[in-house]
DNA sequence: CATGAATGAGACTTCATTCAT
DNA sequence: TATGAATGAAGTCTCATTCAT
């Protein structure tokens, strides 16, 4: 019975991770719950049984994995390092998610960034919020004098950021997949390369 | 006949230029072509008498302009000037295309690369395009000793598309409408941060 | 092409005496819009094109009939003939509705009243100004010392209502037609029954 | 044994009691299984192990109830009163139904009755059974030299029971409950019509 | 060119019912 | 008895596309 438990399969964490899959493969507007449900293996009502929507599959696999990256994003300004290694921490941990799971990235990045749009204000703000959090650990870099003055953190941020999901994007729509070593590479040229252009 | 051309509204253009406003404003996905057909103040049929698909028309869209920002890149790329001056021209001709026209910058950026995927691939090399050619001016940067060598052309071509492209997403999901000086500084901070970031 | 005007068939009317029958044959609830578009001989989008949902239909239905009746009272009433003939009069107009369209006034005592419930409060607002007009003949029937004070105007619209009410439910629900015969004495019966009750 | 019997809380009956409420509030068809599970408090298996269907429930409320008005009207027509306290028995026992249980009397009205055709016939042979027991208080009635020959029975029958069932659909729709004095007065108010206009 | 009625496949969502525990 | 997860058929509504005029 225990065991029963530890070994039940959580339905509702295969319906997402199908979800992930199809979502990837097919795009978010192009597939049906049907294929979800299928990938998943399961019927199709289970799906309705645990979210009230396709909709709120999407917002559920983005929420789940962008609350992660704020609290590592944060984890990485609360450290004692230097601005240039909390920013390798956090591009660090972007190519390291799109290592472990490229398809849901692929997800958060063309289904959700994008479409920020068309879904409720509720994500922009999530969103905008990883884009602060990056600004507030540059103009601390500014202040002590690391960091020149002349770039807002602002812009800063939205550099790293722009660079880091550009890379990503470009892996995403890449045919083949990519090697270790590219996605180690990637790490150090997108710190080493805003990095320079921000220090003084 | 020829009086005929130049008076007739051309109602192909009317159509394409009422697509970009809804699918701003509303998403490719979300809108209707029978919106579309509204906004042009048009009779629905007519957009099929002029395009054979919903698709048809962004693919339109898409091209006619990712052509003229090819062509202004290659433009530029053929003057003599030095690299940084290339990649200012470079980006100032595109915060200058959102300057003229945000909607079909925002449809360009947030539904056609959503596509991309699920579209054919035509877009995709398109797209790529761009990045190879300012790969190429990277490339005879380094050639020339301007830019070092240690950042790879395609990385550093990503991210200058990329820092750029993030910038226009701020602007794009902001409320309000953005001033005159933050386009003009954008162009600065971005050529700015990225060649300090490039050259030796 | 002047007679095409003329002789062009209306579709919207089509589907809503196709709707009748299917109401009234299988019950709103029961039936498919699938049904009532093989019923017309339309394609199933054509409903849509004409109603914006099932329930307007049910509703348009209601609404023609309901104000021919509402008008037809108010003719009885504008009458100077006595009140039993004016009863008669609306009682008259109620049966042959019932002799005319049998299927139509399935509908609306069937499946209109039933749904007064769960629809908005529209409906409820119409069906009872039927009952204040009948009660408004009654009053003046009093006040003219014809029908006696002791039965309120309310419960004599009432019981008249409701008297032919449920004779039309009997013939509804009765598998074979009514005879002219029973039609015509039913008009006579529930005067006679009801006026007898109210007068002096 | 006996003790668990009368401690045990009757579930089947705690089911029925919240089928009610929840088919006077929301309607038959516009209810989930699930909304009678969560009034009564229980399990939503647990409906379906006491009943086989949606069906099933309200055919057991309407029989439980229509058997109980079945046993009053042939109650009354057994004792030896004249006919119009006889009649006023029913009225009374109906309009008494209503009191104490308005929302059950609502549920019979609007979602039985109304809806015989849709249901099987088996309740329209149990609800012609009480017209049918008026009809022959009536022309018992007529024998006896009371009642005249002009009005037939059987609508005589559904003249009673047509007044009665209005003005209980009149309380039935009204926003505001119906206080006692209105109640004990429809009494005397429907048997004082008829009855009238039925006598010599 | 222009119109908009007509078509029908397809998707989401609901929910009665079953079943394993 | 009791629970509620699981099933999947069925229905409403949408909307891209076609077509007759």
């Amino acid at each position: 019975m225990a065991s029963t438990g530890a070994a039940a399969i959580d339905k509702r964490r295969l319906i997402l991770d199908a979800a992930v899959r199809v979502f990837a493969r097919q795009g978010f507007h192009t597939c049906r719950v049907s294929d979800i449900a299928d990938e998943a293996g399961v019927a199709y009502g289970l799906v309705y049984h645990y979210f009230s929507s396709k909709d709120e599959i999407l917002d559920t696999l983005f929420l789940e994995r962008w609350d992660v990256m704020l609290a590592a994003i944060a984890q990485a300004d609360a450290s004692r390092r230097p601005p240039r290694e909390k920013l390798y921490a956090i591009a660090a941990f972007i190519v390291d998610s799109y290592r472990h799971d490229p398809e849901l990235m692929k997800v958060i990045i063309v289904e959700v960034t994008r479409a920020a749009n068309t879904f409720g204000r509720t994500h922009l703000q999530k969103i905008r919020q990883a884009y602060q959090q990056i600004a507030a650990i540059v103009a601390r870099a500014q202040a002590a004098g690391i960091f020149r003055e002349e770039i807002t953190p602002e812009f800063a941020a939205q550099a790293f950021y722009g660079s880091i999901e550009q890379v990503l994007t470009g892996w995403i729509f890449e045919r083949e997949p990519v090697g270790h070593e590219e996605l180690e590479r990637a790490k150090t040229l997108i710190v080493e390369t805003i990095c320079r252009g921000l220090e003084r």
